[in-house]
DNA sequence: GATGGATTTGACCAAGTGGTCAATTCGTCG
DNA sequence: CGACGAATTGACCACTTGGTCAAATCCATC
């Protein structure tokens, strides 16, 4: 202890306001983009005057870093959960189950990261082309030994993947539109169980060769 | 004719300039999203002076709804190729292949689209809400008919829509991304056809009950 | 070739932008 | 306590933004 509970010490008070500075530029910035945030209206929904949140991050694009810095992270730990496993049922409903739960916990991660390719990707270009692409061959080994075996059918890999990717994080980034549809109300959890359901059963129709 | 064919005629003139704006527009929002988008850059890229473009379009909001309208009204009339027929197959693999070829052939839209849609869609709810509700509601029918038929797996229709509606746009959307794990090249027309037919057999396969 | 509406455009403006800075307040520690 | 660095913030700045406007130009018609 270092003070008291209701005043928390200084660097506990530094994590706690770079936090929510932080939070709050994650929702700007996966709402309008790069270059419709401004850094005002961060500084607003995080409750602290503008000159603080540069005294906390020099400028916007440095936040803007930090966000999909943490992105990228996330990103990675969650990939590893793509494992070789000897049965390709497994493995794949295990990945496609979690990036559903992804697009459930963190959707506003997903859409800076759909804002930022739509932008053309100037911040995360080298991570897709190196450790992105990286992942991607090792992983389209594992589903070529799959269809060596004769566990899947021979498809492409990568664009197995994308079909993933796109239907998986479309739960995060077209949510506004799914709303929408679902007459104005967010899916329940149980809308949205039924829909992760599905989504593991008929991607995994798709490939395998028999269930 | 009206004026020396090197000299347009003054409509023609008009028509031809108002397009030039519209394509820039087109170009600019689809890149930088509503918000990120200026009429400065806009103007640039259609090479007029910015108030030529504000005599065509008074306001930055007006040349977006221009721009939304026509991606509307495309999509209503891509969306008439889901017809009814006793082959689920058939109909499916048109449906899908149409909406393969149009990321393909006009990624900007769809880009316009997925912009509109994460900052909230202000601008194009109304239109979600009301008539991609009801083609959604009509189009449900024809899937649980053919459920009923024993041509289908039981599906809930809305979320196999869901399924290719993010697969099929995610060529146009992500474009960037696919670009970056392709070695920095956009796909080739035969790797699009790859994933076209790819895309469209797995989708058949997800929810056919025998093939 | 004169007329008059359509078109073009440079100059301009108020509001908003990202970012700075100096003055102030705060908390810790000798 | 006093002092010193960390943190806070109102005021400010140069630049960009969407949009305006009046003067100039164009061109079909008579």
């Amino acid at each position: 202890m270092t003070s008291h509970p209701s005043r928390p010490s200084r660097s506990a008070g530094r994590e706690v306001k770079e936090k929510s500075i932080f939070d709050a530029a994650r929702s700007v910035f996966a709402e309008l983009g790069f270059r419709g945030a401004t850094t005002a209206e961060i500084a607003r929904r995080a409750g602290v005057p503008k000159a603080n949140l540069h005294y906390y991050f020099p400028t916007k694009e440095a936040l803007y870093r930090a966000v999909t810095e943490e992105i990228l992270t996330t990103w990675l730990s969650a990939a590893s959960s793509f494992d070789e496993q000897d049965d390709p049922a497994q493995a794949l409903a295990a990945y496609v189950g979690a990036k559903m739960d992804m697009a459930r916990a963190d959707p506003l991660g997903s859409r800076i990261w759909a804002s930022e390719i739509l932008r053309g990707a100037p911040v995360i270009r080298d991570f897709l082309e190196t450790t992105l692409a990286e992942w991607l061959t090792s992983r389209e080994k594992i589903i070529r030994r799959w269809i060596d075996r004769g566990q899947l059918r021979p498809v492409e890999p990568r664009y197995f993947f994308y079909l993933i990717w796109a239907t998986t994080q479309h739960y995060a980034d077209f949510e506004t539109q799914i709303t929408a549809l679902n007459q104005g109300q967010p899916l329940s959890d149980e809308q949205f169980a039924r829909a992760r359901a599905q989504v593991i059963d008929t991607v995994l129709r798709g490939v395998l060769v028999s269930i």
